[in-house]
DNA sequence: ATGAAAGCGCTAACAT
DNA sequence: ATGTTAGCGCTTTCAT
């Protein structure tokens, strides 16, 4: 702990004078590199090499007003949901020179609140949030911000500004539809009340049993729901009370998978007494035994696309498709 | 795209002036609020409130030479493994006001060094890496950047800085001995080389087996080695070459729940003709029929006290334990 | 408890 | 193709 002699910070003037030139020409060669000569770029490289200087990006931000940080929020890292489009985003932004700061918020609309004011403060380029609900300081914050946002995982009529995933509410009547062509008579919702996208499949479930005149059973899943635990809690709670679904569709695979084990546990057969359907086409929908039906959402491609929306905005395109439906698709497998 | 009317930025006079203060007065609200009378600093807050100001931090980081970002690299976020490890970490620094700047690198060496010259420029008070293996141009940085490092997920005599983590290599042993301490007699073992951490599990397994006079049987599986399909393919080759095994010892749960899902197929049963074990006790360990045996890791809690380790050295503490061993622990379920 | 002056390290704007 | 000047918006230092 007792670093005595600190040595200086190479700044980009030692650069300079170790190669011959000024400083704003090793400033070019580091982000313009064709606006200087061959043999001038070649000796303020073998300087930067030599010194082992690392720019100051807090300063050229500062000038430049331009941070190369673009930052997301998401609810969580801890499933396959949404980890996945983070590597989307990190994945395009790396390539393109930009960096990702990366918030959790835990489902929390305060922590989501709290981490967009924080990251404001770094200027980012450019934002992307998980979903269309936010609070209004939000919303007025980031009008006043005047930075590209995209919000992602939903579709809807209003956006901050751009808008980039599938219909929840669709996608919830498609495979809903999709078990009922499939001879289901008595089919079931599980899934949090928690998270607004679970809730609007929710909605396209209920408004397509309706449409087909069945019966509708909806069982509320703990807080996030994203537990394979609480999916065998679901099973529990429908056969104790003996509603006598014949199928059940699920938020996400995580509770279907739970659902599905505990059925075999019990030694109820799926898909003879009782059918299955989950969300997301997780690794597990394919590789569980049986296979889950379930629901393809490209989360990677969300992530990807939302990315290249913001710094396609930055480069100076005029976005013309603010809003970007990237669909789903219904996977059969053999639990339903 | 035609917004005219650029609004100048809200600056700190802004506020100041507002306020019928000077600037610094303003900064030392927002940092230091003791050091300013109550009345001035009710002024302060309302008139920030009332303009809406966000601080630039860029600025703040470039005078003050502390930004207040932590910045970690881990090798991917598309599994349980690494993600709650961030969320650990991401936990601790939200609370303490810190951010984090991250990157996966994708298990490729030469993305993290690209990872690691590109974080520096952004000034991070701290950096926290995964594992101990890094090139020497990472290290030669990081030794003349002078700022906190830990390594995580390892352990190892000689960290960069600082190291939390737990001994692969003796997990790897342990389970071994585990499973030959329940019978097993011709114990295999199957993961990725391209990982080092694994390696370190299969050293420890291959030394485990030696002093216990039993066969070593290796199956190198695929890349990166994290797909429940890859578990799958272990058991085709496995029973393809006959070897005999009575138990396999996976390098990680996704490959041991895959095996248990091809096993189940091929109607082998586990743990009768084969047995099988895993590593990390994801939830899947848990919630899959029969449950697996595995070793529990601190995944959050490495995170958290990377992050914990960082904060301290920055608050000037002189951290005593400069490498934390979190341990590991043996769970027994009804796979092995 | 508050303020004035200075400058962090870079890059935009304007020369040459 | 390269250089000069100025200043981005804060916070440190030193005063009062």
């Amino acid at each position: 702990m007792s670093d005595d002699v600190e040595k200086p910070r190479i700044r980009m003037r030692d650069v300079a004078r170790r190669a011959g030139v000024s400083a704003i020409t090793v400033s070019r060669v580091l982000s313009a590199p064709d606006k200087v000569a061959p043999e001038t770029r070649a000796a303020v490289w073998s300087a930067v090499e030599a010194l082992g200087y690392v720019p100051n990006l807090a300063a050229g931000t500062l000038k430049s007003q331009r941070s190369r940080i673009v930052a997301a929020i998401v609810p969580t890292l801890r499933n396959a949901i949404f980890a996945e489009t983070v590597e989307g985003m990190a994945d395009a932004l790396r390539a393109e020179g930009y960096q990702l700061l990366l918030a959790a918020s835990g489902y929390d609309p305060a922590i989501e609140e709290a981490s967009v004011m924080a990251f404001l403060g770094r200027q980012p380029d450019g934002l992307i949030l998980t979903g269309i609900e936010h609070s209004d300081a939000v919303r007025a914050r980031l009008a006043a911000a005047r930075l590209p946002v995209v919000e992602t995982w939903d579709l809807g009529a209003s956006p901050i500004d751009m808008l980039v995933g599938f219909s929840n509410y669709d996608a919830g009547a498609a495979i809903t539809r999709d078990l009922a062509r499939s001879g289901y008579r008595r089919i079931a919702f599980a899934g949090t009340e928690r998270e607004a996208r679970a809730v609007q499949r929710r909605a396209g479930y209920r408004d397509a049993v309706r449409a087909l005149g069945m019966p509708a059973t909806e069982v509320a899943v703990a807080a996030a729901g994203l537990s394979i635990a609480d999916g065998a809690d679901v099973i529990a709670r429908l056969l104790a009370e003996g509603g006598g679904a014949d199928a059940v569709f699920f938020a996400n695979d995580y509770l279907a998978f739970g659902a599905l084990v505990e059925c075999q546990r019990r030694g109820v057969p799926v898909p003879g007494q009782l059918a299955i359907a989950g969300f997301g086409d997780f690794e597990i929908a394919r590789e569980s035994l049986p296979g889950l039906t379930t629901v393809r959402i490209p989360g990677y491609a969300i992530g990807r696309e939302a990315a290249g929306l913001v710094m396609r905005r930055l480069a100076g395109a005029a976005v013309d498709r603010r809003i970007v439906d990237l669909g789903f698709e219904i996977v059969r497998r053999a639990s339903a």
